[in-house]
DNA sequence: TAGTAAAAACTAAATAATTAGTAGATGATA
DNA sequence: TATCATCTACTAATTATTTAGTTTTTACTA
């Protein structure tokens, strides 16, 4: 059996992924002016951790002209699931429910509503 | 306006602070040993993880004989609760409901029983 | 009160994550 | 094909986090 790659991304690197979720694929420069939006970062460190994300398996380019366009190889479902699940483990004692309960104490959900929702529309998501 | 403290904890942190949920309070020796069951790790080290957490203001101790017994002084709900913020903003839209219906799916939780159940407990729970 | 066992304080260093500079390659274009 | 802008590759440095060794302090005990 091959050795697990990593599944959990560090904050910066989710950042990354949220964008190339959004966009389906982006150029370095793409995802550096996005990210400068917020906080000015040098189109050489998203180079780089976008190279790590390469490494570690969860981008994919293709050659666009001179230049890189990435694409996620993971899908953001997966990605949201083993954070969650960490998060869970971390500090809701393994619990889904004991999250379930926070979130509504802290967020005043209409649960039954969202799960209505859910069904009405029945899976849309495509498979993991 | 006194510069707000960091309120998220690292990896490592959350794991001592869950020990010192769960008890209330615990001596430098019984965070170690509790810990090491897991992966043994060396007294000093906890010593200063919670020396970290002291200077951040998430822990303070007592005197006991010659040891030190820390307990928390922030509490589980506000660091569940800030945990889960920096979660939701940063893979799920900034939006509970999406985390919730994530929930939903892939725990298969029946949430309207989940509700029922708190709510027939009242807010057993001391406010933060 | 001298010795001792166990603790805290101090210090340092390994590891992980983030940030970015410099050099060289590439392709467009004049 | 020489030049130019823009890109990638390589490399290094900074910062954050984790780990733990050495020294000093403490309080018990004989």
């Amino acid at each position: 059996m091959t050795r697990k790659k990593p599944t959990t991304l560090t904050e910066f690197e989710q950042r990354i992924m949220t964008i190339l979720w959004d966009r389906q694929e982006a150029s370095v420069r793409e995802v550096c002016d996005s990210l400068s939006r917020e906080k000015p970062v040098a189109y050489t460190t998203i180079l780089t951790m976008l190279k790590i994300l390469k490494d570690k398996g969860f981008v994919a380019h293709r050659k666009q002209g001179k230049a890189f366009i990435y694409h996620p190889l993971v899908n953001q479902k997966e990605a949201r699931k083993s954070a969650l699940t960490k998060l869970i483990n971390q500090l809701f004692q393994g619990s889904p429910e004991i999250l379930a309960q926070h979130l509504i104490a802290e967020n005043n959900l209409d649960l039954a509503e969202i799960k209505a929702l859910q069904d009405s529309l029945g899976d849309t998501e495509e498979k993991a």
